[in-house]
RNA sequence: GGAGCCGUAGCCAAGUGGUAAGGCAGAGGUCUGCAAAACCUCCAUUCCCCGGUUCAAAUCCGGGCGGCUCCUCCA
């Protein structure tokens, strides 16, 4: 039996206990992405987070079928690939392809079901046709609105009542609508635009619809818990339950509304219009994919994230080659749990896993906690401080086996180095082999210090060479040189490591 | 004008009624030829401020102050 969950459910407004449709099941919908440019790390976050979700519920043993759709008609697909003189829809298949190459590089595990708008304009319309057949939606010139009025719970999810968007509105109002507030469903064709036949003539789907038309299809039309970033509520969100409740109910749809927090940069929050957007690929080449999943993970999924950017400044105050404390801070966190692994997979490998038996009682409390902190309404950063704690004991274990069975010892390791890789699991972080990762770390921050690694080579054994000879004060020196060009040396008994450390963030004015 | 979120150590960050997790940075130590790594110890009588409720509040209530967001496309 799957472990019980108690979640916040922003209905609600409260952490509620989780009450799957079916025992142990849970059908999940998450809005995804309109694709027509690349991925920024906005669209990571969202993705990241309820993947983090997703992979708890797993973990807590629960059965997932997780649905992500593609918005691939849309308005911002047709400008951009019209103002590129390509088509619509393979502009949009490009950048779909991109954002789920770039989410599989932040280890985001591929939904069970992609539905895209563009394969399911019948499933659309008929449930248009349901509004108006039940009084909920009326057509007009083609187009055909959602009739708010018709549907007295409106603004539930959002907190507002219709009178108070009212007096705020900033919307450019439509006379022929009956209220301001009506939203489209169906919009008829305009000339150049792609569309679809339909009982109200040609035309296409409104914004809000694809979810209501795709969540019933696929999870039915009523299922455990929908997801999207915090900035869908109004008025996504909002309108998916007055369409799908208006088609098929009012007790029907989601059971519970989960929203993820904003991501911020310095305090303010990520717009084009101010130049702050941050694509997935420079994060990755600065910090690798996975630092930046382990610092998304260290927060909880419902706080605003804050971003921190340094660097020497332009003239213009533009900051120049950008860094990120936060991110660089990641990663050195995460090698440590690698370096971690990768001495309890040498232990192992060199004397066995010794088999069945008692444990050291620390080593087998990180499971527990993972379970019990992933309960409780997904509590990662709670976890990241168990996974840190099953390190310690690891490190300590590995350090210093004096005075413990021998037997004992093997058996903890090999459990701390199979919890550990389990539980991150359940987090998304720490699936790589180690001595790949680091590799892959030293080879990309070797890059960005323009390392020269035949030279890095020939100083190592110089100074091998000179410790043989007992010349310490050469062989100081030798790491001297290493250390200015950014080299940590690592003499071990087997030989000596090295890696390659951060440059010093230099802060301009 | 309406709705909501947030304010915890130098920094990041959990905790939402029972007496402040964890990380980074910092100090000391073990180990080491010396280092690095790893490990050990220390590091918030206190949670923006002021009142109130309570045996008990960072957590609840009221009032301030400060920051952010939504009401328009937005992850």
């Amino acid at each position: 039996m799957a472990t019980p969950v108690r979640l916040y459910d922003s209905l609600q407004q409260q952490k509620v206990a989780f009450t799957p449709i079916v025992p142990d099941r849970v059908g999940m919908y998450l809005c995804g992405p309109t694709p027509y440019a690349p991925a920024h790390i906005g669209h990571a976050y969202s993705a990241i987070c309820f993947d983090l979700i997703r992979r708890a519920l797993i973990f807590l043993g629960y059965q997932v079928k997780f649905v992500r759709n593609i918005t691939d008609v849309e308005d911002k697909i047709f400008n951009a690939s019209a103002a590129a003189g390509e088509d619509w829809l393979t502009w949009a298949n490009r950048y779909a392809d991109a954002y789920n190459a770039d989410m599989r590089m932040f280890g985001v595990l591929p939904p069970d079901v992609e539905p895209r708008v563009s394969t399911h304009i019948d499933q659309i319309v008929a449930i248009t046709q349901r509004l108006i057949e039940r009084g909920k939606a009326y057509a007009l010139d083609g187009d055909v609105y959602f009739e708010v009025a018709s549907f007295p719970p409106y603004g539930r999810l959002s907190g507002q009542s219709l009178d108070d968007l009212q007096a705020g509105s900033r919307v450019a109002v439509d006379e022929r609508k009956k209220s301001p507030f009506d939203f489209a469903l169906w919009k008829g064709a305009k000339p150049g635009e792609p569309s679809w036949p339909s009982p109200w003539g040609p035309g296409r789907p409104g914004w809000h619809i694809e979810c209501s038309a795709m969540s019933a299809t696929h999870l039915g039309e009523t299922f455990d818990i929908h997801a999207g970033g915090k900035d869908l509520v109004f008025p996504h969100h909002e309108n998916e339950i007055a369409q799908s409740q208006g088609a098929h109910g009012d007790e029907t749809f989601a059971h519970h509304w989960m929203h993820n927090g904003f991501l911020n940069f310095d305090g303010t929050k990520m717009s084009k219009s101010l130049g702050n957007v941050l694509g997935c690929n420079e994060i990755a080449a600065a910090v690798g994919p996975e630092a930046l999943r382990f610092y998304f993970v260290s927060h909880h999924y419902r706080s605003p994230i804050d971003f921190e950017i340094e660097g020497p400044r332009d003239a213009d105050g533009k900051i120049v080659d950008p860094r990120f404390p936060a991110l660089e801070a990641a990663d050195r966190r995460l090698d440590y749990f690698y370096a971690t692994l990768r001495r309890i997979d040498e232990f192992v490998a060199a004397g066995g896993d010794g088999g069945e038996g008692a444990l050291v009682p620390e080593a087998e409390k990180l499971t527990g906690e993972a379970r019990e902190a992933l309960a409780d309404d997904f509590n990662a950063p709670i976890v990241v401080a168990a996974l840190g704690e099953a390190a310690k004991v690891a490190n300590r274990l590995l350090d210093e086996g004096k005075g413990l069975d021998k037997a004992v010892r093997r058996r903890s390791l090999a459990r701390l180095g199979r919890d550990l890789r389990a539980v991150g699991w359940a987090l998304g972080v720490l699936g790589d082999d180690p001595v790949r990762y680091a590799h892959a770390r030293r080879a990309r921050l070797g890059k960005r210090r323009g390392l020269d690694v035949a030279q890095v080579q020939a100083l190592l054994e110089a100074r091998a060479e000179a410790r043989k000879a007992k010349d310490f004060t050469r062989a100081d020196a030798v790491r001297g040189e290493l250390t200015a060009l950014g080299v940590e040396i690592l003499d071990t008994p087997a030989g000596t490591d090295w890696r390659v450390v951060e440059p010093a963030i230099a802060v301009g004015a």
